[in-house]
DNA sequence: TTTACTTTTGACAAAAATTGTCAAAATAAT
DNA sequence: ATTATTTTGACAATTTTTGTCAAAAGTAAA
């Protein structure tokens, strides 16, 4: 169930690089970015493309764990958090359809 | 595709009541109302309980159309908005089996 | 075990987004 | 044509998010 923070601290890990690298190249205090892989805090889009860069890998990939982490976020603490996202959908689908 | 904005607005309507009316018992502005019927502002939370004590409708119908508006509006520009939205549902499934 | 390095934590500040008021303009109903 | 209602937009207040900083905690080498 792969978080964008899991994600990123795996890949940087692997490369054996201090917080203090990757910080710098997102321009962050590497606080903001402990705390963002240990899923204490979001990442921001732009952060996430960055980070996309660095590591090369497929910029979608991030994005949809940054945006699925944030969506359950925000459904997280309700009771129809899974009736939310699957009507969610639908109406996703639904304006799909009749574009805009 | 029924988002909490129109329903609220039927309801209102069916029984021939002003803005003002509903808005007082809210204890917000008219013009905030206005806005959340046409979409153009989401509710609170607080407001939707009591927009469901209103109308004597299921508070659980109401905060499902609500937070369903609110995951449609965080991945609304984005491509992978159903992708995302997927993914989340797996997510929340997942840690629902890991309670917490 | 001390020293150097890295990570985590939390208090706080800055910035951005949300929520609200108000008054004027537009619409609708009498 | 008044009077009611609704919509709109500028702006203020409030809340949330994003960030910095410094101290504490953890890790590893020497």
């Amino acid at each position: 169930m792969d978080s964008l923070g899991h994600t990123i601290r795996q890949l940087r890990e692997k490369q054996k690089l201090p917080l203090r690298a990757i910080a710098a190249f997102l321009d962050i205090d590497l606080a903001i970015l402990s705390k963002i892989e240990r899923g204490q805090r979001n990442a921001t889009r732009e952060q996430v493309v960055k980070l996309a860069e660095y590591f090369k890998v497929k910029e979608n990939d991030l994005l949809v764990a940054w945006l699925s982490d944030k969506l359950v976020y925000e459904v997280v603490d309700e009771d129809m958090a899974l009736k939310a996202l699957q009507v969610a959908e639908e109406k996703v689908k639904y304006n799909k359809t009749k574009k805009k």
